[in-house]
DNA sequence: CCCTTGCCTTCGTGTTGCTCGAAGGTGATA
DNA sequence: TATCACCTTCGAGCAACACGAAGGCAAGGG
């Protein structure tokens, strides 16, 4: 059995995002002690990290909140979130691609400006700041 | 030249979101004709790519201000600027692999939900949702 | 010439998802 | 007993949009 502090080291959220969670009901195996604290066993935390990524997918608290009731109604409903999960895996496809080119993105500035620290790049004072480094629009020749 | 909704639509941004950012300074070489009306380059559509991925990062829009303050004021600040990419470019690798865990994580609940309609998974009324499913917490067997 | 269409503008409020801090209870240790 | 180190609830605050109202400008059609 884990507290809030614990599962909140554990998966990477503050103690505050792991009680708004479960107190929004997307935790709904977790249970109080005696002192009403909050305890979370191993399923617990795998419905937390569930949330987590579903989340991180762009859902909305109240959207993941239907997806949990869902789950707590049971087999008939296998379809439905059949469904759900496979739109947030789309989604979640989306997403590497996109964290794919960013991490690039930033490894090319970071050269660029490495370059420029090291000189390799002729004295370049006028900052054209965004130039020659990214790859989505036409490069335009620089007349100085 | 372009307007606010063209570029949108080119960045997958709401027009909002695009004066958003450039009325808080985050695009300094966009324009206005006589009309009032916001011209992107492609200078400003290269700015607004860094914004973006920046934004995706993590950083707030008042970091991203300091930071595109920071390009205008030219290669004395390069050092500075160079801090800065590199932190940025720690997270987004960060983020790269957890969206590859995220995507995954997605992909075995989807395959999971197919055994189960597909009655690969004998029939487990008693949905213990989670389990079997995330590497991160140690798998307990069920006992029915 | 006017009117509709479709774009643009500003402004101000609403929403989501935290984030923070206050105020206080519990229980083990010095 | 007192001081930690946790935990709790509650309520306010905040960032980053999201949205809608109200209106300006220009072009095209009747």
């Amino acid at each position: 059995m884990h507290t809030v502090k614990e599962v909140s080291k554990l998966l990477d959220l503050t103690e505050h995002t792991v009680r708004f969670y479960t107190d929004k009901g997307l935790v709904p195996s977790v249970q109080r002690d005696k002192n009403n604290i909050r305890l979370f066993d191993e399923e617990s935390i795998s419905w937390l990290i569930g949330v987590k990524y579903l989340k991180q997918c762009g859902m909305s608290v109240e959207d993941i909140k239907s997806y949990v009731d869902l789950c707590l109604e049971g087999r008939s409903t296998i379809h439905e979130r059949y469904e759900i999960i496979m739109k947030q895996k789309a989604i979640a496809l989306t997403q590497l691609k996109e964290a794919k080119q960013r991490a690039k993105y930033m490894e090319e500035k970071a050269n660029h400006y490495l370059d420029i620290i090291n000189g390799v790049v002729p004295d370049d004072t006028n900052p054209k700041e965004w130039e020659s480094i990214n790859s989505n629009s036409p490069q335009k020749k620089r007349t100085s």
